[in-house]
DNA sequence: CATTTATAAATTTTT
DNA sequence: TTTATAAATG
């Protein structure tokens, strides 16, 4: 008995809707009204009579999960589709873990660590195990967390790992080794998991160690959203939980593989049908999201891969406008194109923020920001925020842990050392001396032993009485955010109260830094308990500037800004993207070998799909070597690599910025020529810093 | 001996 | 802008 909305639906679409019993896979190329199909399909066993929460939707992103669940909502016209469980995985994990983690040895209270806080334990076990001070180098923290990450994702061996993807620490691997087992045992002690380790105690869950098999029949389906990004052990915890036969439908576009780098592997989709006998393969391809023009130029690029992609897009959609390359003389050409094609199209009717900018690197838009800045153009940008990476607000972030594990000793080796005087060795002392330990012993009830500790008119270990002062004030500040009641947002205020004078000895701008722990508090006063904000911090952190600018205003028109990375199922009706040179994409940091090289061409893909209507790819002539040279020194650039082939020029139209197109006319023999046209054009900058 | 200060170097993508 | 190493200081 097909729904009336069922109407909308072609008929690959509606095949995944009404799919029964059995594992599914959706091959959904992009713009293939993915969404609405998933959400279809919630929708459709919904009304086929499943329990709601017993279906499991897992996405890339939170908001991918909410957007799909309020769209089958939609169609259901129920109010909401009761309480199907949805989010990522590690969101899915936590929830689980927290309510059936116990036999696992997993106590309900553990705090979640992101990768910096990994990368920061194991550069306390690096500097414990003394591998730091050693004639060789030994690899720092953040390639420690990632070599760890990948080995535990990919499910490989270490020294596999290290040897294909870290070959320059293939001498250390015992040394590596040491560390880990350190690791593990430290955030056992300390109660703490990592990212991995929510998705390895889940696998553990799911696979019976402990109560699989109530966990196994918790779901009577499971929907998974970009499947092509998911890694080994996630399709373990899939399998885990659907058995062979069962009622998994998974979607994904290998075309659109971008996370190699989290361990995400295009074999999971390409080897589904063995895993799965008997699974139904629905395509989708039909575009409805590009114009013919961009579907083909997306398609050419996509197209030069050697890897197989068997499906090919096709759009109704007609358009006569090719997408653009437009060459700029360098980066403030390039900005001051990006925001004049972003006014015109805002003139001809389509909002900032039906437009986007994509870029590979966070950074990639400094300068476009500050010229968007000084034209008064509001942007939101998407990706590479680092606001929870900056000193100062794990700072605040680390208190809060206390508070809420005070076994995390971490957060304790960090705090600590917020005081002046305490330095690495003396915060280690500190440490020891409170006890931060837990073992396999429950947690005592009643206040904190260690809050008990730091209260004013305790003794305290031997120091110097500046010292004591402030690990008292440091204890008071503990202490008012430990009572009864105290929301979230006021123990931010207060955290905020205590770090105030640090910051003013430590950092050089300390009010701006004061400023962003408002915002955490404006953050925290949307959550309802200590708990939750803090999780939420790490599993689903603010992903755009305007996360962090508090109450939304709705009537504000912004523009997009974003890393093509999180602009992943997204679409607009201007797309720009930027810096299309080669070093940019194909990123330098990625031309290792012809796996990474492959991915970037993805990449590119990705970013090409996004638009709906106009399409703008720009790439600056000329690079300026950033810091230390005083003089303009400058290097050329090669335009991507995936835009060269005639298969694929072809498919745009080319123009050339005016000042870009004397470079071109003179090329390179006249040095003078060159360097009057980058004072030329830093002129021109500079002129529109006090013009227009 | 531990901490602070100075100096140099590096810097993708994200749960 | 942050982070590792070296030298200087308490």
């Amino acid at each position: 008995m097909p729904s009336p909305w069922m109407e909308q639906l072609n008929e690959s679409q509606r095949e995944v809707v009404a799919h029964g019993q059995g594992p599914l896979i959706v091959v959904a190329g992009a713009g293939t009204g993915k969404t609405l199909t998933i959400a279809g399909r919630v929708a459709h066993l919904i009304e086929g009579g499943v329990a709601p929460e017993r279906i499991l939707l897992l996405t890339f992103t939170r908001r991918a999960a909410r957007e799909m669940l309020s769209r089958a909502a939609r169609l259901t016209q129920r109010p909401t589709p009761g309480n199907v469980w949805g989010g990522t995985f590690h969101a899915v994990a936590n929830r689980l873990l927290r309510a059936y983690g116990r036999p696992l040895g997993i106590q309900p209270d553990f705090t979640v660590m992101d990768q910096a806080d990994a990368a920061d334990l194991m550069n306390l076990i690096r500097e414990e195990l003394g591998l730091s001070e050693r004639e060789r180098r030994f690899p720092r923290k953040d390639t420690l967390a990632a070599v760890y990450s990948r080995t535990v994702n990919a499910g490989r061996r270490l020294a596999e790992v290290v040897e294909a993807d870290f070959p320059w620490c293939r001498e250390e691997v015992d040394g590596i080794r040491s560390v880990f087992r350190r690791y593990a045992r430290r955030k056992r002690e300390h109660n703490v998991l990592d990212y991995d380790d929510l998705l390895l105690y889940w696998r553990a869950l799911a696979a019976g160690q402990g109560l699989g098999s109530r966990l196994t029949r918790l779901f009577d389906h499971v929907l998974v959203d970009e499947y092509q990004d998911t890694n080994t052990l996630q399709a373990d915890i899939l399998s885990h939980l659907c058995g062979p036969t069962g009622n998994i439908t998974v979607v994904g576009d290998d075309a659109q593989a971008i996370y190699s780098f989290r361990s995400a592997t295009v074999r999971n989709i390409l080897e589904f049908p063995q895993r799965y006998a008997g699974a139904r393969i629905v395509r989708l391809e039909q575009n409805y999201r590009s114009t013919r023009p961009i579907l083909a130029a997306a398609n050419a690029v996509i197209e030069l891969s050697p890897e197989r992609h068997v499906k090919t897009l096709w759009s109704e959609r007609p358009g006569d406008r090719s997408p653009l390359l437009m060459t700029c003389l360098d980066e403030a050409d390039q900005s001051d194109a990006v925001c004049r094609r972003v006014l015109e199209h805002r003139e001809r009717g389509v909002p900032l923020h039906g437009q986007a900018v994509l870029f590979r690197a966070a950074h990639h838009s400094d300068l476009l920001e500050i010229e968007l800045a000084r034209r008064n153009i509001p942007f939101v940008k998407y990706g590479g925020l680092k606001f929870l990476e900056a000193a100062h607000v794990k700072d605040a972030v680390a208190l809060l842990r206390i508070l809420e594990n005070p076994f995390d000793a971490v957060s304790w080796f960090r705090t600590l050392q917020l005081i002046d005087g305490v330095g690495p060795a003396a915060a280690r002392r500190l440490v020891e001396w409170l006890g931060v330990r837990r073992g396999d012993a429950p947690v005592p009830p009643g206040p904190s032993p260690v809050l008990r500790l730091l209260a004013p008119g305790t003794p305290g270990p031997p120091s110097p009485p500046d010292v004591r002062s402030q690990l008292e004030a440091l204890g008071a500040a503990l202490a008012d955010c430990a009572g009864e009641g105290v929301p979230p947002a006021a123990q931010v205020e207060r955290i905020r109260r205590f770090l105030a004078p640090v910051f003013e000895r430590t950092y050089s701008h300390p009010a701006e830094r004061l400023r962003d722990l408002e915002q955490l508090e404006q953050l925290a006063s949307r959550s309802p308990s200590r708990a939750r904000f803090i999780t939420d911090l790490t599993l689903d952190p603010p992903s755009s500037t305007g996360d962090l600018a508090g109450p939304p205003s709705l009537d504000e028109d912004y523009l997009i800004l974003s890393t093509i990375h999180s602009a992943k199922g997204l679409e607009w009706d201007v797309v720009h993207v930027i810096h299309a040179a080669d070093g940019m994409i194909p990123s330098d940091m990625a031309t290792g070998g012809p796996e990474e090289i492959e991915e970037e061409r993805r990449l590119l893909y990705v970013a090409l799909t996004r638009a709906r209507n106009d399409l703008y790819v720009y790439f600056p002539l000329r690079y300026y070597r950033r810091p230390r040279g005083h003089e303009d020194a400058h290097s050329y650039a090669q335009l991507s690599r995936f835009l060269i082939p005639a298969t694929v020029r072809s498919r745009f139209e080319s123009r050339v910025a005016p000042l870009a197109e004397e470079l071109i006319d003179e090329p390179l023999q006249d040095e003078d020529q060159l360097s009057s046209a980058g004072h030329r054009a830093v002129e021109m900058s500079l002129a529109r810093l006090w013009e227009g």
